[in-house]
DNA sequence: TTGGCGATCTGCATGACATGCAGATACGGT
DNA sequence: ACCGTATCTGCATGTCATGCAGATCGCCAA
């Protein structure tokens, strides 16, 4: 996304107005690669501004990806994640504490889809069009392969909806749900 | 997944029991195409057996997935689909009325990661260890091509989490959020 | 076939994430 | 400095998902 100041001129010429709480926002997002969801955002910006209210971060989120300032993504951990890089990139999501980066991806246009159930349309895959692509790359980062007690006691092991081919890192025995 | 009298061969050789109740979780599974969600689930449930309860629906889900019988994904439209097909491939989402499909993808295991911020690891990325790759096309499926009037009126379209590369269908324009 | 242990089901409560609403407030052109 | 109106805050509401407890029933053993 822009700088704070060219996102301030932007929002005014469009009749909105620039408040503190949307400042201060536009500067936690400005080069950050953490992906943040919005209440992470939430507790970052009440540091800085107490009283500033989780409603408003939502809103701005909204208003900044609806100006193409910033993408929404979901990777199935609970919340949405706010990224303000808005090239054409893909995503790195540690299966183990959460964290996601970008990766830019060689030849994903290039992609061919094959197979399925009928004649291929115009431009994409039995009249599917297709408008944009995602791919996710899920394993382990860096320091989660390196700390083997990474695999129980963070956030979002276990097999939490958004799902992979493989099965990720829990044992695919038999479903443990015994209560003794 | 496995046909339900393999399932339930399975489920009784871990120890688990095979009710009614799941027998038909396994047939409305079996060769399922239509990635429904649990909630889905439970309503063609709810049909063939009054009083099953949703809870339940969610806790076989669960199991099967954890067995490896069945995949889940997150696809930011709301609820999780559930994808019975186990094998390596990726999705269709249509952004105009949710449906999903499944398709194949020539070279998707050669994607070459490129870019980024530090030196690659062994098997990946700045020391991040791919387990799995998942893509998703999002677009429009043949029949929202054709209907002009799918853009407004069907469930997903607008800016549900689950981003895209390119802004899906909504104008670009400025936030709307007036109420006069 | 009957008996009994324990997994499972159902129904409700609880929890995370997200959005609608209304009154008070403050931005920004005049 | 003034005023119209976009915003902010706080709370209510809604959706999806899971925890819990008592009643029920599958399934191994006698």
């Amino acid at each position: 996304m822009r700088s704070p100041a060219e996102l301030s001129t932007e929002f005014r010429s469009l009749g909105l107005k620039v408040t503190p709480q949307r400042q201060l926002l536009f500067r936690l997002l400005h080069d950050n690669t953490s992906h943040p969801s919005a209440e992470a955002l939430f507790d970052i910006a009440s540091n800085q501004m107490p009283g500033i209210s989780l409603r408003t971060v939502y809103q701005t989120l909204t208003d900044l990806a609806l100006m193409g300032e910033l993408q929404s993504f979901d990777f199935g951990n609970g919340a949405a994640r706010f990224d303000p890089n808005t090239g054409a990139h893909h995503h790195l999501v540690c299966t183990a504490c959460g964290e996601v980066a970008d990766v830019y991806v060689d030849g994903a246009d290039r992609l061919h889809l094959a197979g399925g159930s009928g004649t291929d349309g115009p431009d994409g895959f039995d009249g599917f069009v297709v408008a944009s692509t995602d791919i996710v790359f899920r394993g382990r980062c860096a320091n989660c392969c390196d700390d083997p007690s990474a695999a129980a006691s963070r956030p979002a092991e276990a097999t939490p909806p958004g799902g992979s081919h493989s099965p990720q890192f829990t044992d695919p025995a038999l479903p443990t749900r015994r209560k003794p």
